[in-house]
DNA sequence: TCGCCTATCACCTTTGAATCGG
DNA sequence: ACCGATTCAAAGGTGATAGGCG
């Protein structure tokens, strides 16, 4: 296996035009990641993204899928996918807009999904977008097929992480970056609650072609079958009518819930400039330490803050992404917060750079020593403090280790591949290599601050189980 | 009674194997 | 024998709906 160090001796070459830094930021800092779609994805999350999750798991729609640029070509990548709460409150759907229905359930097994394609070259990933089609939700906390698993009526939102590693045992994490879009924030459902919603996914969904209303289709013939169902789908179609036409006036829903979302015209209920102080402090992780000081609209609240403590990525032609964590610029947890809600600040990536507010508990004033390890830092002598805690925490789990409860990383790959789904009950299924337990937990424990980032990693779902 | 969840349905797209022709 | 295009059926995804549950 090639370490990271030796690809980088392999890369003697100048970086390619695009990095315009050294060779260190080549490797580290200039990682880009764009989502595609975002009109589409702007265009739910300004009514409220909601997504469907079932027993058996439902697919996202829109379906996640980013452009990645920056990469090492020859060096080998991971990228995975998880789910963050947005806040610590359950929501229920009341008079056409969403309302706190109280403190959040405990959070489920926190499962990570890990591309199929993983691990491959950067240029792989780079030479075209990288999908997460078959990324499944479920409500189901006993899930053996590594589906992420989310509560119904929660807010989540989506992380998307790319660690530079060979394959899931060797990670070193000298290159982990993880990226969000703030209009990909969803509220988990189990039933569509706002029709607007169900229209948009109707209109845009393939798969849901056979309810478009245009055409012959064949929903009549089908409520026909029954008068009720006619009645109904006459009343929805009516709404559905009403909702089309008062496109221009969104619903409190999305002003009161999803005030978070500053789009990019800049052009932001002032309101939310009057919550951004209070939320500055507040993050998905902290949710439930200061939720109880929280009374007023959280859930606007909650999406600004996230990404309010998310570094910005320059903004560019496409949507472009909040840079959570891009060890090598460890942001500084204050520096940017409040300054602006996350639309404003997006035009200012630069000067966001360090922000790590969302780590409510860690110790942001520590130094980031080692920000993130260039390539020289080379993977196998990166002492692995906590970043390492969800593959530690995987791994231990997985050998039965007691005390530690796995962080669950799915791959569509089937066992016998190098990157195996790791879901809950099946600890025995795919035993993790016990040089790399042992590694991490050592380097977790002696090392707990190499990385710049590393304390924050312990905040989040993808090295802990816990994300709250 | 209400809100939420789930099983089931019909409709649709996607996928991959089978077939055909060059 | 090989390859690409086409066909077709199975698999799977979709929202709608009714009924169950607490």
């Amino acid at each position: 296996m090639q370490s990271i160090r030796d690809l980088k001796s392999n890369f003697s070459g100048p970086p390619p035009s695009s990095m315009a830094a050294g060779p260190d930021a080549y490797l580290q800092g200039n990682i880009r990641m764009t989502l595609e779609d975002p009109e589409l994805w702007k265009t739910f999350h300004e009514i409220g993204t909601e997504m469907i999750i079932t027993k058996p798991g439902r697919r996202m729609f829109p379906h996640c899928k980013v452009n990645l640029s920056g990469l090492i070509p020859c060096a080998k990548y991971i990228l995975l996918v998880d789910m963050v709460p947005e806040d610590g409150f359950r929501y229920k759907w009341n008079k056409e807009k969403w309302e706190v229905a109280g403190k959040a359930e405990p959070q489920p097994p926190c499962r990570t999904y890990l591309h199929p394609d993983s691990p491959a070259p950067g240029s792989h990933w780079m030479k075209q977008s990288v999908s997460f089609l078959k990324l499944k939700l479920t409500n189901n906390t006993l899930d053996q097929h590594g589906h992420i698993i989310l509560h119904s009526m929660h807010r989540y939102h989506p992380r998307f992480h790319i660690v530079q590693a060979d394959d899931l045992f060797s990670v070193r994490w000298s290159v982990f970056q993880t990226f969000t879009f703030p209009e990909t924030s969803f509220t988990a459902v189990t039933a569509y609650q706002n029709t607007k919603i169900t229209k948009l996914k109707i209109d845009h969904n393939p798969f849901a072609k056979g309810f478009r209303d245009e055409g012959t289709n064949k929903k009549s013939r089908r409520s026909n079958k029954n008068p009720a169902c006619l009645d109904k789908r006459t009343k929805m179609s009516d709404i559905l009518k009403r909702d089309s036409a008062e496109e221009d006036s969104p619903p409190d829903f999305c002003q009161s819930s999803f005030d978070g979302y500053d789009g990019e015209e800049g052009d932001l209920p002032k309101r939310k400039d009057d919550e951004s102080v209070k939320e500055e402090r507040y993050s998905p992780w902290g949710a439930e330490r200061e939720q109880n000081a929280r009374t007023d609209s959280p859930a606007g609240a909650d999406t600004r803050d996230m990404y309010s403590t998310e570094q910005l990525v320059p903004a560019s032609a496409s949507y472009q992404p909040y840079r959570f964590h891009e060890y090598g610029k460890s942001p500084s947890p204050s520096s940017s917060i409040g300054s602006s809600n996350s639309g404003s600040g997006r035009s200012s990536f630069e000067s966001r750079v360090p922000d790590i507010a969302t780590v409510p508990d860690h110790d942001s004033s520590k130094p980031r020593t080692q920000e993130i390890g260039p390539s020289h830092c080379g993977p196998q002598h990166l002492p692995g403090p906590q970043d390492y805690t969800g593959v530690l925490n995987m791994t231990m789990a997985q050998a039965g280790k007691p005390g530690v409860i796995g962080h669950h990383i799915y791959s569509p790959y089937g066992a016998e591949q190098p990157l195996g789904q790791w879901s809950g009950p099946g600890p025995a299924q795919y035993p993790p290599t016990h040089h790399l337990t042992a590694d991490y937990t050592t380097q977790a424990v002696h090392h707990g601050y190499h990385h710049g980032n590393v304390a924050e990693w312990s905040q989040y779902p993808l090295f802990s189980y816990s994300c709250w």
